[in-house]
DNA sequence: GTGAAAGCGCTAACAA
DNA sequence: TTGTTAGCGCTTTCAC
């Protein structure tokens, strides 16, 4: 299990050199002459020779490893923003370990394990707003956040254009002839649903038509929060034509509801999400949603984390990522799958 | 950015002692005074020390991280897994890498870089067999499979009981008084779907249900396959009472291809699937399942990874873990939700 | 263009 | 119980 492997040393000895004149040559320095390059690259060969990233980082004080925090791994929506993350930072070289933290409290301890001991270079934090963890964000430490705006002025977002995403799906609903269009909300304690109930009172004004009263519930962006809130509306005497949830698992429970009320989508209820998750094209009806760039926003998080690593002083920046309209049956019959 | 962190050696500084005491200390070893121990440990607190987790690796060659490969992050399945092994691997004092690796080339490169750059002490690989990746599988070096049990005869693996799982589930089907069932399984390549099957025969011939031609189709565990599936059996003209899908995708594009069929489920057509993904409760009608415990399987994974680190001779085992059979409308009307 | 010396922050082995 | 001396495998001066 353990045969030594060889260090730089071993491939000076065997090509005739000095164990500097091997560093050298792995990491790519021009001062070295053809043939000695050419000598020291075959002992590499010839040995099997892998430089030790361990003892590298430990000479040259960084790690080239990046960590990602988010409130769990299974989420899609988070996977999918870890998995750009991820390849975006091998093809620059770095590996990145991702870690879930439920609450503030591990999420305190975890950033203090990996920054105290100098475990990585950089921190991508997954929904710094989820609770009061953003309180524990180290200070003096490249971090970036992702998908939240950043309230912190020396903190790079990279996080979906919510506004837009909502102020496009209203237009899309409005487009098909709606009026009375409902938005089930997510938690109002966090930037993404505010922003989105704003997009989505801009484009109702623009249309001329006044948000009504009861029309907006919030929700936690449970399918279980959308069931009830098309149940809250019914009960108020309020079914709207159409619903613009902030979410698709929620617009998955309002599409729950609607069959339990025996509501017909979207003749009698419209109904767009936000995401597109996996499988939104076999929800029944297949739903309209705005779907977000979940694997780039990852990759551009790791990409500004990188770079900020690289050139000392790091561009502060709020990145916003544009949502795409995904037509399917759930807004228009015959639209598609 | 960069106001020098303290090292073992200031501390000592700072403690009147030698540089290696603080070492013993950090050590927890008992061959310290009370007396110097409490010195030193004020002098960690004053100075605020933490131990560069680096240098440790370097001087004790283990990094004490783990990596985690597997076809993607994103599937809930794996993400699952992953998120168990990370906090298993947390509790032990061990971080984990996670990556993904689409196929069996990427897979190459990755563990090359892993392993070759000692970046990891050991390696938990996820769905081994999904392609010819398994023959890339790092030799001497700490390795087990996860999703699939091992053919490796010195390789540990964790997985679920697929045998079973699949039999719980047909003898459900059985119960409930349903005599035609098929099976969709997954690709006939994986041991996994081999297993499933086995398991639904198994409960068929003890029922006296001689399985019946045509009523095993190969789908790829996507919900298309399934779909495709249900129209398949309805062409060759055999449409059965019960569908045990190998998993809930497919499970799914079962009922969906219900509904455009305009078949009654589960009052024409029961469906039970392998997974409990989420929202199975939300689908229409919600769909039994034999839930696996996926976060324990990753956990059980990364513990036996550890302990084969941490004692030298590691058992070789192939540990199977049990599903649960939760039963819902689509097998049964007014099961639970 | 190449080599020698020193050191990154820690642990291990041996002395005292 | 404690301190001293060597490294771990690499990079970074600074000579030659």
């Amino acid at each position: 299990m353990a045969e030594k492997s060889p260090t730089i040393r071993d491939v000076a000895r065997q090509a005739g050199v000095s164990h500097q004149t091997v560093s050298r040559v792995i990491n790519g320095r021009e001062e070295v002459s053809a043939e000695t390059r050419a000598r020291v690259e075959e002992a590499i060969a010839a040995l099997g020779f892998r430089p030790n990233a361990i003892a590298r980082s430990m000479a040259k004080g960084q790690t080239h490893t990046l960590a990602c925090i988010s409130p769990n791994l299974t989420d899609f929506t988070f996977a999918s923003i870890i998995e750009g993350a991820e390849q975006a930072a091998r093809a620059e070289g770095y590996f990145l370990l991702s870690s879930s933290a439920s609450d503030a409290q591990t999420f305190r301890v975890l950033t203090e394990k990996l920054i105290g001991h100098r475990r990585v270079d950089g921190l991508i934090i997954i929904n710094p707003y989820a609770d009061q963890r953003f309180e524990f964000t180290p200070q003096n430490f490249p971090v970036v956040f992702v998908g939240a705006r950043s309230h912190n002025p020396g903190i790079c977002s990279v996080a979906l254009d919510d506004e837009k995403a909502a102020y496009d799906a209203t237009r899309h609903l409005l487009a098909l002839g709606f009026r009375r269009i409902a938005t089930v909300t997510g938690p109002s304690s966090e930037d993404c649903s505010n922003d989105r109930t704003a997009g989505f009172l801009r484009a109702l004004s623009e249309a001329g038509c006044p948000p009504e009263e009861g029309l907006i519930i919030e929700g936690d962006w449970s399918a279980t929060s959308g069931q009830d809130a098309l149940f809250l509306l019914k009960e108020q005497g309020c079914l709207p034509e159409a619903i613009f949830a902030q979410n698709d698992r929620m617009a998955l429970g309002v599409l729950r509801a609607a069959r339990d009320m025996n509501l017909e989508v979207p003749a009698q209820l419209a109904v767009i999400g936000v995401d597109d998750m996996p499988l939104a094209s076999y929800f029944d009806p297949p739903l309209s949603t705005m779907k977000q760039d979940m694997p780039r926003i990852g990759a551009e998080a790791a990409r500004l984390l990188i770079s900020s690593l690289r050139a000392q002083p790091a561009e502060v920046c709020q990145m916003k990522i544009s949502a795409q309209l995904i037509i399917r049956q759930s807004t228009q019959k015959g639209g598609g799958s």
